[in-house]
RNA sequence: GGCCCGUUCGUCUAAGGGCUAGGACACCACCCUUUCACGGUGGUGAUACGGGUUCGAAUCCCGUACGGGCUACCA
């Protein structure tokens, strides 16, 4: 790398921070990680009218979960900034005015009627959607078509206008994409596209281009649906810093639903998250769910993303970011975009809790049991609850399920797996299993197999026939880890309470 | 309609001209398990289609089909 790596996200603020996006943040921060280069974010807040109030913290909080802090932002600083598109406005204007005198763009006063009109005028069964370009710009309102000191006093009279670039013909303009190869475009099916809007904002080709030569950017990585724009940022470049100058680019598959492109609909529609975290929509009150709140670990989470559409050649799968970032090339990113499937991603939480400690788990987990109205008082005990349940979690809500019954007694028992092969030596059993349990002075799992399994033998009982009944006893239903464990850790007291109150449930 | 991108098991993918197309998820069976899981072993299952090039094609080229994206004063 000849120049310092410096790659940039651009989140709208307009709501939610989707798969894709944050794939494409974790792309071009393990990129910048690589090289030992410089992640930046700038809010892309250019339409105010868009703008959702708490989308841009919210944006910040998803990158602070996932462990994609940027170097530079709004909110970590930065030599490059402001950072936010709405308080560069100034700068951009003067880049689109540069364009205008150098003869690559020009104003248009075209109404939003007039533009309608157009489109109608023009659209045909071989053109259903006529484009404002070469071959219609001469028959509109613009620098171009009317006469100079007209176009001055129009300006001048305040009517809205905007700046639009001026696409040359039958050129071709190509460029090579890190993951695609050479791309060609033919100039002469590109439209004018408007740079400055009629409020003095950019739109996003103009401020993608001038920002990322003022940010200094190196690499500029962004979703596939921007390869059809790319025409129009190649020209910007060549026209206003030189295309010697141009980032490399390479542009990212999409993330599809199980039937096309994903949406926040699909999260609803087949019960899977499709944000980072949950978000509220202010304006309508809609709730997406989102992957921490689902019970991901933020590991599991960035992981599966790395994973859906790149590989590293091998067979692994499983990544922390440090490796994720050592063994990460844009070459072996997919061109075809991936489907996501919520299966899978579940598999690779699942193998994240198995591979954590009991120790790095137990935050979390004692977060999602208190947030359940159960009171932990001892992390040691709960420390030891997790590493026996941990391998039957696939989702850190499942320690509610599978942890809960160490901590408050079941509210449910399900007697009616016990009551058909319930009878009075099984009674007597148990009944004899309490009087000894209350004098056991060491109380372990193995004292406790072992004491069961000695009075089982003097009643003539198979301890195979005894434990599906004294787990229900414990935890309340059939599941959960070995039932002597599970005795160790409620303790003596609760051990023989549980037993004894089941009795009386089942003798009803 | 035009332009651009893409197409290997249901899904994520490996194989960059050369052994029976490999792995993972899901599914099924068996083993392990004094519950439910974990784990282990095995199984079903794919190169979209048609032409080339080549001794040899999933791989290179062309066409067709299908999918997706773009075609806004949205990003």
């Amino acid at each position: 790398m000849s120049k310092k790596v410096r790659v940039r996200f651009a989140p709208s603020p307009t709501g939610g921070l989707h798969l894709g996006g944050v794939r494409t943040v974790l792309y071009n921060f393990l990129f910048a990680k690589k090289y030992n280069g410089e992640f930046i974010v700038r809010i892309e807040d250019t339409d105010q009218s868009r703008y959702v109030p708490g989308a841009e913290e919210y944006i910040f909080d998803c990158l602070k979960w996932c462990g994609l802090e940027p170097d530079e932002s709004v909110q970590h600083g930065g030599k490059f900034g402001p950072y936010r598109q709405s308080e560069r406005k100034e700068l951009y204007r003067q880049y689109a005015e540069k364009l205008v005198e150098s003869g690559h763009a020009y104003y248009a006063f075209d109404t939003t009627e007039e533009l309608e009109k157009m489109r109608l005028d023009f659209k045909t069964d071989q053109n259903p959607s006529p484009q404002y370009d070469h071959r219609l710009r001469m028959k509109m309102r613009n620098s171009l078509t009317l006469a100079a000191d007209e176009v001055s006093k129009l300006i001048k009279s305040g009517v809205g206008y905007v700046i639009r670039i001026k696409i040359p013909e039958n050129e071709t303009v190509s460029f090579s994409d890190m993951i695609r190869g050479e791309v060609k475009f033919e100039t002469s099916l590109v439209d004018d596209k408007v740079l400055l809007k009629a409020d003095g904002m950019p739109t996003y080709h103009l401020a993608v281009v001038v920002d990322d030569y003022l940010m200094k950017i190196s690499h500029a990585f962004r979703g596939e649906e921007w390869l059809p724009s790319a025409p129009v940022h190649i020209l910007l470049w060549q026209y206003l810093f030189g295309l010697d100058k141009m980032p490399q680019w390479a542009h990212f598959p999409l993330i599809l639903g199980p039937n096309g492109k994903l949406s926040k609909r699909d999260g609803a529609k087949y019960g899977f998250p499709v944000f980072a975290m949950n978000w509220t929509d202010p304006k309508t009150n809609e709730l997406t769910e989102g992957f921490k709140e689902k019970g991901f670990l933020p590991e599991a989470f960035i992981n599966l993303l790395a994973l859906l559409g790149w590989n590293d050649g091998s067979e692994q799968e499983v990544f922390s970011k440090e490796e994720l970032i050592e063994k990460f090339s844009m070459e072996r990113v997919h061109s075809g975009g991936a489907h996501f499937d919520y299966e899978k991603a579940k598999w690779f939480n699942h193998e994240w809790i198995k591979r954590s400690d009991p120790g790095q788990l137990n935050n979390e987990v004692k977060n999602i049991l208190v947030s359940n109205g159960i009171t932990i008082t001892n992390s040691n005990l709960l420390e030891k609850i997790i590493a026996l349940v941990k391998d039957r979690c696939t989702l850190l809500t499942d320690f509610v399920s599978q942890a809960s019954f160490f901590f408050e007694t079941p509210k449910n028992i399900d007697t009616a797996s016990i009551l058909p092969k319930w009878n009075e030596q099984k009674q007597l059993f148990f009944r004899e299993l309490i009087r000894t349990y209350k004098l056991t002075s060491t109380w372990n799992a193995e004292t406790i197999e072992k004491a069961l399994k000695e009075i089982a033998a003097m009643h003539q009982l198979k301890p195979g026939e005894l434990m599906l009944p004294l787990r229900v006893m414990l935890v309340g239903g059939k599941f959960g880890p070995g039932v002597f464990e599970i005795a160790e850790l409620i303790g003596k007291d609760e051990t023989v309470s549980r037993i004894a109150t089941t009795m009386s449930l089942l003798s009803k």
